[in-house]
DNA sequence: ATCATGAATGCACACGTGTGCATTACTATA
DNA sequence: TATAGTAATGCACACGTGTGCATTCATGAT
């Protein structure tokens, strides 16, 4: 009595045929191999029998899965939903399946899942992760699995990535802070040792100075996540430092939230006393 | 001269063994039939090469992919990506890998990644994309695959499923506004094929009358979708039918998001004139 | 010394499919 | 008709691992 009645070898039963001639028959890169009477014959009492090639199977004969895995560091920062939707969706017309690993921020985590899933033999990775710089990201290097970097990119940009140009979306943001008059910035980023941060970074610098104003390092902070917490916390000891600041620009929607109930929390109006503007990643930020 | 130099025959090699012994030393379950000896001496040189189990090959052997399927309809949707990510999270630490399809909202498409999952032979299925009578979860049934319901469910609940108390959080909402004072109220919803809709209508009608109220199914509206263009429309015509009313009670976030642009384009303030209150599906609504 | 017992390991087959090679059947040309 | 050539199919092995069974080996008891 065999387990699944329904493999390859059933079929080739069932139509009096060889399982060979099946197997040419169900993969249309070979189909032409065989007669055509045989060939709807086969395809018949295959869809009869609700046949589903077992992809483990061919995946371990062939050695390519048709995999491919996606990590992010927290699914819940409302940047990566867009992004993991679009690969899912293009890698699934191409007959790929895209496992999705959500590393917490955890270098650990990471480790873990990137052991899983070349264990599972994928076939690519995209990594939404990537440090300035990413040991892990070396590691990948010396796989032989093609890799492509997501969203945050690692010193010289020497992998292969698609990213945003951080930096100008900041210069806007600061722009238009200018325009409305305000001349003392605050400013409230993220860690620097990822390349997302360290460009806005980088960018408010730029901007300011190309709008003669000074970026006051005392009234710059560089938060340890990206988190509305942690944007409340920085905009507290930004307030607690008596320092004057009209506007503040956020280097992250989650953060420029923080800020918006520090703020609120300290009786101060917003826009009336100060000034908020976040860097747009979320959808619906208003 | 073999492909993949570090494969357990390989360990077997350089040890002196079997490769049988090998597989038993590298599967945790069965390592306490060897001797001690051999068993560290084959985890040093595993070790030393790196080497990870070929996972196709053991799922093809026991017919276990140590992998389940996630399917949302739309991974944009706020309400999914803590969903999805606590899976991961949790299935993750048991060992399992989580692949992830979203359907676009598309029965079709639905339809064909189910397929791709059975040919992986995940080893179970989680669905958030239920409606209420629902052919695909008919079709679960009958596989093998064990499955579970998540956000929406189907009619009867007869599936194990988990769902949050829809129509009790449009009760507060309800309650909320009455205590403010308001009598007349609308109800912008989403389509009642889904179980969370269809609870959400049920609650608003419920509580309306627990407070003696009416509800008015002229000033209710049913989206085909849960948008935030959707929900701008009803509002549209909401205002346009000259009924009366001072709230509005949206079943969703992103259709209470449209309301909001739709008021604000016809000159109408939030919330002195009018007052919307979405059902909270979203992390950071305000 | 013989035998029984159990521990440790080897052997061989299986999982479901793909593919190079051999074999057969068929067609056309001389 | 004989032969060459080609189309169609069968055969056998391989992919990397797990596992029941057989075999070997050591240990201790009689």
């Amino acid at each position: 009595m065999r387990k699944n009645p329904s493999g390859i070898k059933e079929i080739a039963r069932r139509a009096g045929v060889h399982h060979s001639t099946v197997s040419r028959v169900l993969n249309p890169q070979t189909r032409s191999l065989v007669s055509g009477k045989v060939a709807t014959n086969i395809l018949h009492i295959a869809e009869a029998l609700g046949y589903r090639r077992n992809s483990m199977a061919v995946g371990l004969k062939t050695s390519r899965s048709l995999t491919i895995g996606v990590i992010v560091p927290d699914l819940t920062n409302p940047v990566f939903p867009p992004i993991v939707r679009a690969v899912e969706r293009t890698m699934g017309t191409e007959g790929y399946v895209t496992v999705l690993a959500d590393t917490d921020n955890s270098m650990e985590t990471e480790r873990i899942v990137l052991d899983s899933l070349y264990s599972r033999q994928v076939d690519g990775l995209i990594l939404a992760t990537a440090l300035l710089n990413d040991d892990i990201v070396a590691e990948c290097r010396k796989r032989l699995v093609p890799f492509v970097l997501v969203n945050r990119t690692i010193s010289g940009a020497t992998a292969t990535s698609v990213v945003t140009n951080d930096s100008y979306g900041i210069r806007l943001a600061v722009e238009h802070l200018v325009e409305l008059g305000h001349r003392k910035l605050a400013y409230v980023g993220g860690p620097l040792n990822a390349s997302t941060s360290k460009s806005r970074h980088e960018g408010f610098r730029e901007a300011m100075t190309a709008h003669r104003l000074k970026a006051d390092p005392r009234i710059m902070y560089e938060c340890k996540s990206l988190t509305s917490d942690a944007g409340s916390t920085a905009c507290q000891s930004l307030i607690q430092s008596k320092r004057r600041f009209t506007a503040i620009v956020a280097a992250n929607d989650l953060l420029a939230l923080g800020c918006y109930a520090a703020l609120e929390a300290a009786g101060l109006k917003c826009p009336a006393d100060v000034s908020v503007t976040g860097y747009n990643d979320m959808p619906f930020a208003e």
